[in-house]
RNA sequence: GCGCCUUUAACUCAGUUGGAUAGAGUAACUGCCUUCUAAGCAGUAAGCCAUUGGUUCGAGUCCAAUAAGGCGCGCCA
C-alpha cells in the first residue's frame, strides 16, 4: 500500500503550488493560470530523484523567461519537514530536487513492514476482470504460441490479482461446432484403418499421430465392433472416447506450467441451452440481419466492421462467430464481468472488430472486453529456426518445449517482450545456466542475498532491523530508489496487461543489487549499524524479488 | 487493393504521459576473487533511432507520406 515514490511526487507537487501561491500574493509573478506540469524521474541521477519543468512550461504564460521563474521558486520553497533536501536550477529551467535520508530509510522499513503484500494496491478493489487466455483446440496438442499465450495471460491475472481485482481465469472449450466434425472424421478414418479397411485420410483432416494413438486405444477396447455401425453412431462414439482424454490432457499440462484455471467454459453449453440460436433470433429480431444465397449475414459494416459476415450457413449450421458472441454475451451480461480480457494470436486481429461490432448490435458495452495480441513465437537454436524437440524429436508444442528447457526459464522468457512484439526465442539461451540467461541472473541475486543472510547468522551478525539509518552510498540509493519504484510499476503494467515489465524490473533490480553487492560489504562494513542497516536492505531486495518472480510463478531458490 | 503490427549498435532488445549527453545483454578487447556465491562487478569500442516532411521552446517518442518485413481480409476456427 505504502507507495513512496508517490507519496514524495505528491508532497512535491504541494509544495510547488504552495511557492506560486506565496510568489504571487507577494506580487513577484502575475496570478495567471498555471499550466499543467510534470515532475518526473529524471534519466541521469546527478539531476536529482525528481525534477518539474514547470518553470518552461509557465514561461508563456507569466511571460517571464523560464530560468527567471526557476530562481523565483526554488528561493519560495519551504523544505522543513519534507522528504526533500534541496533544489537546483539546470540546463533550460529544470528545477531538480533531492531527496534527504529520511525517505530512503523509510522506503526500506516500508517494504519489510508490508512483506509479501508490499506493491499490492487497491485500484481495481470490488471490480471483477475475466481472464481468457489459452483457450486450445481440443482436437490435438498445444503448441508454441499457446505457450506464449499461457504465460502471458496468466501474468496479466497474476497482475490484476495485484492491483485489487477480482480475477477469474478461465479456458474456452471449443467442444462444438465443425473442429469437432473434422477431429471425428480424422478418429472414424484411422478407426477404420485399423479394423482393416482400406480408405484414405482427407487432406484437411488431423494428421497427427495423437489421433491413431486414440484410434487404437479405442481399437482395443472395442475391437471392430463399430466398423460396421452407422456412421454418426461411431463417430460419436470416437469423440465421446478421445475429446474427455484430450482436455483432461490440456487440464494437466497447463497445471504443470503452473497455470491453473476457475472455470473451463464449454462451448457445447452455449449451444445446449439455446444462446446460440438466441443471438440470431435477437440480431434478427432487432433487424440486423438480413439473407443472400441462402445464408443469414449479419449487418456488421453498420457497426463498424469492415464488412457484413455469415452467422449462419445456407446449411443451416451457425458460424463459429455466434457461440463466441453468446459467450462473451455470458461473460459481460449473464456473469457480469467488468472487465473481458482475451489473449489472442495477433492472426486473430481481424476477428475482433467483428466479435465488437455484434455485441454493441446486442447493446453490450464493448469497452468491457479488451483483448491482448499476441505475435508469433520463432523458436531458435544454434542461430537458425528450430521446430522440433532436441530430447523427442517431436514438434515443438507447450509440453515437448518443456522437455528441453527449464519451467522457469519458460515463464521468464515469454514474459520478457511485451505480447505485441514478435518473439525471437533462443534455446540455447534459455538452457544455459549462466549470467547470459535473464532468469538465472535474477535467480542467483536472490540466492546472493540468501547466501549474505546465512553468513551473519552463522557468526553472529545478524541483526533483524526493519529501521535503517545510515545508506547513502551511490548503489544503496539506486537500489532503494528502485525498490520504491515496484508499485508504480505493477499498477502501469496491470494498466497495459503488460507482464513484460516484471521482468524487466526484476533484472535491473538483480543489476543493482549486483552493483551493491560488489561496492558495499554487509558483513564487513565499518560500523554495526551500517551492518544492520545494509542487512536491512538485503532484505528489502529479496522481499521485492520474491513478489516479482510469484507475479509470474517463478522459484527464487534460496541456493544457487 | 484494404486493415493491423514491426523497423533503435554487428546480433537480440529496452527507452514511462514528448525533456537534459539514446541505454542494456550478447559477440570483441581490458581489468577485479588470501575479503558475504566471479552464475558477479568495472571499463574500452560500437548509432543517419528505416526515409522524408510536419507539429514546438524541445521529437527515438506525436501527425502525414514513403520503403522493407510479418499477419489478416472464407458459408475455416
Amino acid at each position: 500500500m505504502t507507495n513512496m515514490m508517490e507519496a514524495a511526487q505528491v508532497q512535491l507537487r504541494e509544495m510547488l503550488l504552495h511557492a506560486l501561491g506565496t510568489l504571487v500574493a507577494e506580487g513577484k509573478i502575475p496570478a495567471e493560470p498555471i499550466p499543467s506540469f510534470k515532475i518526473e524521474v529524471p534519466a541521469d541521477k546527478s539531476h536529482g530523484d525528481f525534477a518539474t519543468n514547470i518553470a518552461m512550461a509557465s514561461a508563456k504564460t507569466l511571460r517571464m523567461p523560464p530560468r527567471a521563474i526557476a530562481e523565483l521558486l526554488c528561493g519560495a520553497m519551504q523544505f522543513e519537514g519534507t522528504y526533500f533536501a534541496r533544489a537546483e536550477i539546470a540546463g533550460p529551467g529544470f528545477l531538480n530536487f533531492f531527496l534527504q535520508k529520511t525517505w530512503f530509510t523509510d522506503t526500506v522499513k516500508a517494504v519489510l513492514h508490508e512483506g509479501d503484500a508490499y506493491g499490492r494496491s487497491e485500484s481495481g478493489k470490488g471490480k471483477r476482470a475475466l481472464v481468457e487466455f489459452v483457450s486450445a483446440n481440443p482436437t490435438g496438442p498445444m503448441h508454441v504460441g499457446n505457450a506464449r499465450g499461457a504465460a502471458l495471460g496468466d501474468g496479466i491475472a497474476a497482475l490484476l490479482e495485484w492491483t485489487g481485482w477480482g480475477v477469474e481465469r478461465e479456458f474456452y472449450v471449443n467442444d462444438a461446432g465443425n473442429q469437432i466434425e473434422k477431429f471425428a472424421t480424422s478418429l472414424e478414418v484411422r478407426y477404420l484403418q485399423r479394423c482393416g479397411q482400406d480408405i484414405t485420410m482427407p487432406e484437411d483432416a488431423y494428421q497427427g499421430q495423437d489421433i491413431v494413438v486414440h484410434a487404437e486405444h479405442f481399437y482395443e477396447q472395442h475391437g471392430d465392433q463399430y466398423a460396421g455401425a452407422d456412421s454418426r453412431e461411431r463417430r460419436d462414439a470416437l469423440v465421446n472416447f478421445a475429446l474427455p482424454q484430450n482436455i483432461e490432457g490440456l487440464e494437466r499440462d497447463l497445471r504443470s506450467y503452473r497455470v491453473e484455471y476457475d472455470h473451463w467454459f464449454r462451448e457445447s453449453k452455449l449451444h445446449a441451452d439455446g444462446s446460440v440460436a438466441d443471438i440470431v433470433k435477437q440480431l434478427t429480431d432487432r433487424g440486423y440481419t438480413y439473407e443472400q444465397d441462402g445464408a443469414v449475414w449479419f449487418r456488421a459494416e453498420q457497426f463498424g466492421a469492415d464488412k457484413d459476415f455469415v452467422l449462419v450457413r445456407a446449411n443451416g449450421i451457425p458460424t463459429y462467430i455466434v457461440p463466441d458472441i453468446a459467450y462473451h454475451v455470458d461473460k459481460l451480461v449473464t456473469r457480469r464481468f467488468d472487465k473481458a480480457i482475451n489473449v489472442l494470436g495477433a492472426d486473430h486481429h481481424g476477428y475482433v472488430p467483428r466479435l465488437k461490432a455484434a455485441l454493441k448490435a446486442l447493446d453490450v458495452d464493448t469497452d468491457k472486453l479488451d483483448v491482448v495480441l499476441m505475435q508469433m513465437v520463432i523458436l531458435m537454436r544454434g542461430g537458425e529456426v528450430a521446430k522440433l524437440s532436441k530430447r523427442s524429436g517431436k514438434a515443438i508444442g507447450l509440453v515437448t518445449l518443456l522437455e528441453d528447457i527449464p519451467l522457469d526459464a519458460a515463464r521468464f522468457f515469454f514474459n520478457m517482450r511485451e505480447a505485441n512484439s514478435h518473439f525471437e526465442f533462443d534455446l540455447d539461451l534459455a538452457v544455459e545456466q549462466s549470467s547470459q540467461n535473464p532468469v538465472y541472473y535474477v535467480q542467483y541475486a536472490h540466492a546472493r542475498i540468501c547466501s549474505i543472510l546465512r553468513n551473519l547468522k552463522q557468526e553472529g551478525l545478524y541483526e533483524e532491523t526493519d529501521a535503517p539509518t545510515a545508506l547513502d552510498t551511490p548503489q544503496e540509493t539506486e537500489l532503494i530508489r528502485h525498490l520504491a519504484d515496484f508499485p508504480a510499476m505493477l499498477e502501469a503494467a496491470a494498466r497495459v496487461y503488460d507482464p513484460s515489465r516484471v521482468t524487466k524490473y526484476a533484472t535491473e533490480l538483480a543489476t543493482l543489487f549486483h552493483r551493491f553487492y560488489d561496492a558495499c560489504s554487509v558483513k564487513n562494513a565499518e560500523t554495526p549499524e551500517l551492518c544492520a542497516s545494509r542487512t536491512a536492505l538485503c532484505r528489502a531486495a529479496a522481499q521485492i524479488l520474491r513478489n516479482a518472480m510469484s507475479i509470474l510463478k517463478i522459484d527464487c531458490p534460496e541456493k544457487m
